[in-house]
RNA sequence: GCCGGGAUGGCGGAAUUGGUAGACGCAACGGACUUAAAAUCCGUUGGCCGUAAGGUCGUGCGGGUUCAAGUCCCGCUCCCGGUACCA
C-alpha cells in the first residue's frame, strides 16, 4: 500500500518555488491586468514561535492569492516583520542579549516556518520595522505629523509602570496593571508626544461607511470614536463677578432638573471657587483622588464619593442657586469636566444624589409604570417652564435655540476617543526625529534620517521617566544641521502601534530609497483588497492605521482615504475538547456538573478541584457526559483557549512533520467557518491527511484514461467548479474542501479516471493544498509550476440533468420522491405524483384541494377536508 | 448595564431568494486485510416504534405567519466577544 510521501513532495516544492520565484511580483506589472492585493496582519516574531492560530488567516489569504493568480489578476502577497516591542527589550534587561540578536533569531524561526507551510509569499518583498531602511519612512511619517501639527508635546496624566520603568498608553492598562506583565501603574504627569487623532475622529468615522468590515468591528470603532451630540452650557458662579463653569450635557432638555453641579477633582476652577470652610475638605479629596487609579476609581463606582466646595452656582434657565460638588465619578478628561447633575433623569446624579441627599426632581414623566429610580427614557416634559408637554427630542431644539439666543450655551459634539499617546520610554523602538534646544523642539530635516538607535550595552530603564536612551551619552548630544547648535536628542521612543500603521504601503515598494512608496505603484495596488487578521486588532491597530492614512492622504502620499477595502477577522483556535469532572479535594467525592457553580458546590459552597477525564473515562447518555464509572456524576465538556499553563497549547511543526503541511492547511480551513471560534482537533487533521492520501491513490495508483469523458463525470467536475470558485470567492473555504471530497468520493466509484478529468480537478486543489497538486501536476508531464495555470471553466451546460428526485409533500411532509426532468410542467408531475402509493395513500380518494409545484424544488400537495 | 455575535446528531460543521434538515469530516459500530495490533480499505450510523415497507419526534425555550420555517415575526433563556461613571 503505497503511502502518501509527503515529506519528499513538500520539500522539493518548497524548494522549487524559491529557487524560481515562482510567487515574485515584479516592480513592473503589466497594468492592463487587474490587480488584487491580499494581506495578512504582520506577526510579533515573539520567541514562542507561531502558534496554530497564525495560519488559519495566513492558510486564507494564500488560497485566495492562488486563486486569484490562476485567474490572471496581478497578486500582490507579502509578509514581513513587526519585530519593534518590548518583550525583545525585557529579554535584553534579563539576559544582557541585544534585542536585535533575540528579533533576527526570531525572525528566522518564524520565516522558517512559514516557508514550512507553503505560503506563496513574495519573499523579495519581506519587510522588517527594525530595519533602518523601513523605519526611516516611519521617522519620515512623523515629521509629516509634526509639520502638520499633529504631534505636539503635552504634559499629560499618563501611565507611569513602575516594573516596566516606563510609561504606557491606556489601551495597555487593563484594570490599572499593564498588558504585558500585569505589573501595578500609577498615573503621572509627564512630558509626552501625543498625536492629535482627534482632529480626525469626523472622518475616521464616516470613512467607516466605505469599508467592506465585518459590522462588529465597525460598532467598535464607532463606540471607541464616541461621538455625542449636546451642549456647552455656563452656569455663572454665585458672588463671583466673571467666573462661570461651563459643562457639557447631551441632555440640556433636562437643565430644570439640574438640582447641582459637579466639577472633576482635577478641575482648575476648584481652588478659586471653594469657600474656606470647605478648604481643608476638598483638598483632601483632591489629594486621594490624584493617589487614586482609575482601577481604583472605576472598582469602586457602585459608591460614589465627592465633597461639597461651598459654591453655588446660577442655572441660567430658572436663575435657581444650586450646589457645586467636587466628585470623581467626573472625569477630567472629557467634555468640559463639568456636569450639570440631573439626578431625576441620570443614574448616576441620582445614585450621588440620594447618597449626599441633594434635591431630585423629574423633569421627563416617566410612564405609569415605571418603577425606576432615574428615568432616562423618553416622555414629555414636565416641570421645565416653556419646555412642559415636548418629548426629549423637540425639548433639546427648544432649549438649544433658547440657550444659543441667550448666549450662555451652544451646541457642541462631543468624542470619546482621546489624543493617541505617542511617546514609549523604551530603547527598541523608533526614535523620534527631533533634538531640543534650549527647551525649544526642533524637527530634524528628512536628510538625516533615519535615526538610528545608539548601541547600548545596558538596557535597563533610566529610572527616571526618560528611559535607557537617555544613557547613550554620546548618541544624546547632536548638531542641529539646521541650526548649527548643539542639541540634545529625543529621548523617548515610538509605541509598537507605529510600523504597523504604514507597512501595507511600504510591501508596494519595499526598497525604494528615495520614498516611502512609489505613486504610481501606491496608485496601482491601493486600496488593499482583503486583509486578514485577528478581532484583538479591532480597534487600536486598525484605528491608527486609518488615521495615519488619511494624513498621508492629505498630504497627497496616497491615493485612497481607507487602506483597506474588506477587512475579516479569522476566528480563534480553542484547544481539544476537554471533560472535566469535579471533585472535592477534601473528602476525594465526585461531585456532578450540574452541582457546581464557579468551582464551588452550589449548596455548600465547599470549593472543588476540577480533574481532566480522558476520552476513554467519558460515557454518553442522550446530552449529557457522564463519567464511566460513576454514571450518575455528569462531566462539563469545554474548549479552552490555548495557553502554556492549561497545556493545550498545540505545536504546527509537530502536526506538519506527522502529517504535513497540506493537511495542516487542509485541517484549519475544514474545521469551520473562518471568522468563527472553534476548538481544535488533532483527530481531523488526520481525516484530510486521509482525503490527501486518497487524492494520491485516486490518481497514482492506475494510469488516466485517454478516454472522452462521461456525461456524468463532467457533470461532477462542473459541479465541483462551480462550488469551489463561489466558496473561495466567499471565503467559505471549508465547504469548498467538502466540494473536493465529495468528487474524490465520487471519483472512486468510476472504473476510470479520465485525464481531462483529473487536470483540472488538480488545478481545483491546488490554492489549498499547492504541495500535492504541484507534485500531481507535474507528474502529468507538465514543465512548469501549476501557479499561474487557468482557473477550471465552468461550463453551465454540463450541470444540467436530464432527471432529478422530486421531493413530493402531502400537507408539508415528504411521502415520496419521484424521478423527473427538471423543467418538467405541472400537469406531468403530479400525474406521476398520485400514482405514488403512498401519496395516495395520505391524499385520500379526493383530489388534492392545492397543489404548489416549485419546478426543480419541490411539489406540495394539500389534501382536502 | 450597554453594544455585537451565536445556539443544528456523540463532536466540528452543511443547508441559494422559506422548498427532502444533518452535506463533508471526526468519533462509534460491523466487516476485509494481518499471527496480532496499528495503519489502510469497504459498509452502517439523529432519537423512538417496526423484521420490513413505513411511521413518528426532532435545529436553545414559548408563541405566531405560511401549502411549507433551522431560515421570517413577537417574547424569553443561556453562551461567547467587546466595552464600561464618556454626562
Amino acid at each position: 500500500m503505497a503511502v502518501y510521501p509527503f515529506r519528499k513532495i513538500e520539500s522539493r516544492w518548497q524548494t522549487y518555488w524559491e529557487e524560481k520565484k515562482t510567487f515574485r511580483t515584479p516592480t513592473k506589472v503589466d497594468t492592463t491586468k487587474p490587480k488584487y492585493y491580499v494581506l495578512d496582519m504582520f506577526p510579533y516574531p515573539s520567541g514562542a514561535g507561531l502558534h496554530v492560530g497564525h495560519p488559519e488567516g495566513y492558510t486564507a489569504t494564500d488560497i485566495v492569492a492562488r486563486y486569484k493568480r490562476m485567474r490572471g489578476f496581478n497578486v500582490l502577497h507579502p509578509i514581513g516583520w513587526d519585530a519593534f516591542g518590548l518583550p525583545a527589550e525585557q529579554y535584553a534587561l534579563r539576559t544582557g542579549t541585544h534585542p536585535r540578536i533575540t528579533t533576527e533569531q526570531n525572525i528566522c524561526r518564524f520565516r522558517k516556518q512559514l516557508k514550512s507551510l507553503g505560503f506563496s509569499y513574495d519573499w523579495d518583498r519581506e519587510i522588517d520595522t527594525t530595519d533602518p531602511g523601513y523605519f526611516k519612512w516611519t521617522q519620515w511619517i512623523f515629521l509629516k505629523l509634526f509639520e502638520r501639527g499633529l504631534a505636539y508635546e503635552a504634559k499629560v496624566p499618563v501611565w507611569w509602570c513602575e516594573e516596566l520603568g516606563t510609561t504606557l498608553a491606556n489601551e495597555e492598562v487593563v484594570d490599572g496593571k499593564s498588558d504585558i506583565g500585569g505589573y501595578p501603574c500609577e498615573r503621572r504627569m509627564l512630558r509626552q508626544w501625543v498625536l492629535r487623532i482627534t482632529e480626525y475622529a469626523e472622518r475616521l468615522l464616516d470613512g467607516l461607511e466605505e469599508t467592506d468590515w465585518p459590522v462588529s468591528t465597525k460598532e467598535m470603532q464607532r463606540n471607541w470614536i464616541g461621538r455625542s451630540e449636546g451642549a456647552d452650557i455656563e452656569f455663572p458662579v454665585q458672588d463671583m463677578d466673571a467666573a462661570s463653569i461651563l459643562v457639557y450635557t447631551t441632555r440640556p432638555d433636562t437643565i430644570f432638573g439640574a438640582t447641582y453641579m459637579v466639577l472633576a477633582p482635577e478641575h482648575p476652577m476648584v481652588d478659586r471657587i471653594s469657600t474656606e470652610v470647605q478648604q481643608d475638605e476638598v483638598q483632601n479629596y483632591k489629594d486621594l483622588a490624584s493617589r487614586k487609579s482609575d482601577l481604583e476609581r472605576t472598582e469602586l463606582q457602585k459608591e460614589k464619593t465627592g465633597v461639597f466646595t461651598g459654591a453655588y452656582a446660577i442655572n441660567p434657565v430658572n436663575k435657581e442657586s444650586i450646589p457645586v460638588w467636587i466628585a470623581d465619578y467626573v472625569l477630567y478628561s472629557y467634555g468640559t469636566g463639568a456636569i450639570m447633575a440631573v439626578p431625576g433623569q441620570d443614574e448616576r446624579d441620582w445614585a450621588f444624589a440620594a447618597k449626599y441627599d441633594l434635591p431630585i426632581r423629574r423633569t421627563v414623566q416617566p410612564p405609569p409604570d415605571f418603577t425606576g429610580l432615574a428615568y432616562t427614557g423618553d416622555g414629555p416634559a414636565m416641570n421645565s417652564e416653556f419646555l412642559d408637554g415636548l418629548h426629549i427630542e423637540d425639548a433639546k431644539i427648544r432649549i438649544l435655540d433658547w440657550l444659543e439666543e441667550q448666549k450662555v450655551g451652544c451646541r457642541k459634539v462631543n468624542y470619546k476617543l482621546r489624543d493617541w499617546l505617542f511617546s514609549r520610554q523604551r530603547y527598541w523602538g523608533e526614535p523620534i526625529p527631533v533634538v531640543f534646544q534650549n527647551e525649544e523642539v526642533h524637527s530634524l530635516p528628512e536628510n538625516v534620517l533615519p535615526i538610528n538607535l545608539p548601541e547600548l550595552d545596558e538596557f535597563k530603564p533610566s529610572g527616571t521617566p526618560e528611559g535607557p536612551l537617555a544613557l547613550a551619552t554620546e548618541w544624546l548630544t547632536v548638531t542641529n544641521p539646521d541650526t548649527g547648535e548643539v542639541a540634545r536628542r529625543e529621548t523617548n521612543t515610538m509605541p509598537q502601534w507605529a510600523g504597523s500603521c504604514w507597512y501595507f504601503l511600504r510591501y508596494i515598494d519595499p526598497r525604494n530609497p528615495e520614498r516611502m512608496v512609489d505613486p504610481e505603484l501606491e496608485k496601482y495596488w491601493m486600496p488593499v483588497d482583503l486583509y486578514i487578521g485577528g478581532a484583538e486588532h479591532a480597534v487600536l491597530h486598525l484605528l491608527y492605521a486609518r488615521f495615519w492614512h488619511m494624513v498621508l492622504y492629505d498630504a497627497g502620499v496616497v491615493s485612497t482615504p481607507e487602506p483597506f477595502a474588506k477587512l475579516v477577522h479569522q476566528g480563534m483556535i480553542l484547544g481539544e475538547l476537554e471533560y472535566t469532572a469535579w471533585r472535592s479535594s477534601a473528602t476525594g467525592q465526585w461531585v456532578s456538573a450540574e452541582k457546581v457553580s464557579d468551582g464551588k458546590e452550589v449548596h455548600t459552597g465547599i470549593i472543588l478541584e476540577p480533574v481532566q477525564i480522558d476520552v476513554e473515562a467519558v460515557a454518553k447518555d442522550r446530552e449529557r457526559f457522564l463519567l464511566k464509572d460513576a454514571p450518575d456524576i455528569q462531566l462539563d465538556v469545554r474548549a479552552f483557549k490555548m495557553s502554556k499553563s492549561r497545556g493545550n497549547v498545540i505545536n504546527p511543526d509537530e502536526i506538519i512533520e506527522q502529517y504535513g503541511a497540506d493537511a495542516f492547511r487542509l485541517y484549519e480551513m475544514f474545521m469551520g467557518p473562518l471568522e468563527q471560534v472553534k476548538p481544535w482537533s488533532t483527530r481531523g487533521v488526520h481525516g484530510t491527511f486521509r482525503f490527501l492520501s486518497r487524492i494520491w491513490r485516486l490518481i497514482t495508483e492506475n494510469p488516466l484514461s485517454e478516454k472522452e469523458p462521461d456525461r456524468k463525470q463532467l457533470r461532477i467536475l462542473h459541479q465541483t467548479i462551480e462550488r469551489v470558485t463561489n466558496d473561495i470567492e466567499n471565503l467559505r473555504m471549508n465547504t469548498a474542501i467538502a466540494a473536493l471530497m465529495e468528487f474524490v468520493n465520487a471519483a472512486f466509484k468510476w472504473k476510470e479516471l479520465p485525464r481531462t478529468i483529473a487536470e483540472p480537478f488538480v488545478l481545483l486543489l491546488a490554492p489549498f493544498a499547492p504541495h500535492i497538486a504541484e507534485e500531481l501536476w507535474s507528474r502529468f508531464g507538465y514543465k512548469d509550476s501549476l501557479a499561474y495555470a487557468p482557473w477550471p471553466e465552468l461550463n453551465l451546460e454540463y450541470l444540467a440533468e436530464e432527471l432529478i428526485d422530486l421531493p413530493v409533500q402531502v400537507n408539508g411532509r415528504v411521502r415520496a420522491t419521484i424521478r423527473v426532468a427538471p423543467g418538467a410542467d405541472k400537469q406531468k408531475v403530479l400525474h406521476v405524483a398520485i400514482q405514488e402509493p403512498n401519496v395516495k395513500r395520505f391524499l385520500g380518494d379526493a383530489p388534492p384541494r392545492r397543489e404548489i409545484y416549485v419546478p426543480g424544488r419541490i411539489l406540495n400537495l394539500v389534501a382536502a377536508k
